[in-house]
DNA sequence: TACTACATCTCGCAT
DNA sequence: ATGCGAGGTGTAGTA
């Protein structure tokens, strides 16, 4: 494809608020958070309605470079190929793709009004420890979930049989040494504020790396094995199917 | 585009490892880390060479659905319209897309060798204040830089005028509480590992939340104001041509 | 492979 | 706007 003809459909894209996706080859320097340049090689590359930029590479999930929506676009000839510029104001950062070759383009309206739904978040898994507090032990009494207000963040929190607070953070992945001081900076905090002695930390996640594990120790904490709501529920479902064969 | 011809095309796509982006609309479900279900709507597809699959939503950054490179990808007819299924064995999840129309198809055999040179990370920001330890104090005599091995994860450490060991931790942006907890991980390990009393913990970044200081505070730490290496370098430069104007 | 921390992280929610 | 923490986080570096 011709450079002037690809300029023409893209200001027409955006211009009516389209969506493009081409593939070229082309050279790219970012400017902003930090400073990036990729060399001239073949992309695919999407301009959205909302003026997103995304650049792929041939492998991988990870764009390799972008801009995020509302940014400026500029799209001109330079030197007999085309070059897009923008800027983002609130980001303070900018983008320019010089593209050597276009190799083919696609633009169209599109619609869609619908959202993700999503089940089996760390809130779902708090809720779910919430409900079946033996999960933690048969001792346990909670009291509050999500506490995003008073105490900070704290997942699940509640009653040991001896009438003392327990803070319990879930992960619904291996706990690492970040998620102990998340947890005992929550303790100290309740602590402080309640002028108490004892307040328990628990880590409910699925595995402890050992590095955590030691600190939890150190501190005093617990860790108990909770497994995360919902995942794998369909994929075990069609595992099991695929496995009639 | 009819689903056959679809269907036909995408199959040669993916066997002769070209990568495809088309439009289209169709309806989402995936399985694994959680649970999650997209209706209806048109998306923008990519399917690269490696079977990483993206899904575009016509607003945003973000893929609304994924998966990861080296998944299976299926493509068949079902009730006359086309379904694509993906399953990874590694991350045990799976991804169906149920395509009701295709508006339009690329594809492409692509070449690019090439990696994003970036500058401005983390790690450079620890080796200027390496290479430059007034931007600490004047009595700052840096030892090392990005000891990943013997006392954890520090970015920089030396000696204060009085002979003591100091730990600064970087941040690119505005540090938070976990910076500070981790700042105080790696003082205590290596008091803990030295036998040391007195280790000066210094928070270098370009700001500090109100939490954060207030905890830096309680735990007799320090924050000095740095800012990150290479941030806007190109940006300043071409504001200040279209200030030109 | 598991562990650890960075990321042009992004995003949502509360203050 | 900023602060704060989750994310189907992803990715790189290392033991």
């Amino acid at each position: 494809m011709q450079s002037d003809d690809f300029i023409q459909k893209a200001k027409k894209s955006l211009s009516s608020n389209e969506c493009m996706a081409f593939f070229c080859s082309c050279e790219i320097k970012y400017s902003g958070r930090a400073e990036a340049h990729l060399p001239t090689g073949d992309r695919i590359i999407i301009i959205k309605s909302d003026n997103t930029i995304l650049v792929h590479q041939p492998n991988g999930s990870v764009p390799v470079n972008y801009m995020k929506e509302g940014s400026s676009i500029e799209i001109d000839n330079k030197d007999n190929h085309a070059f897009i510029k923008s800027y983002n104001q609130k980001h303070k950062d900018s983008l320019q793709i010089e593209i050597y070759l276009i190799h083919n383009f696609i633009s169209q309206r599109l619609e869609d009004g619908q959202k993700i739904h999503l089940e089996g978040s760390e809130k779902d898994m708090s809720d779910m420890i919430y409900d079946n507090p033996s999960l933690i032990s048969k001792d346990f009494k909670p009291l509050a979930r999500e506490e995003h207000t008073k105490y900070g963040f704290i997942d699940v929190f509640g009653y040991n049989k001896k009438g003392e607070l327990v803070v319990i953070e879930c992960k619904r992945y291996t706990a690492g040494p970040d998620a102990v001081t998340q947890l005992r900076r929550y303790v100290e905090k309740i602590k402080s504020l309640r002028g108490l002695k004892t307040v328990h930390g628990i880590i409910a996640a699925p595995k402890i790396s050992p590095n955590a594990l030691k600190m939890l120790d150190d501190w005093g904490f617990k860790f108990v094995s909770v497994n995360p709501p919902k995942r794998l529920e369909t994929y075990k479902k069609s595992q099991m199917g695929l496995n009639d064969f």
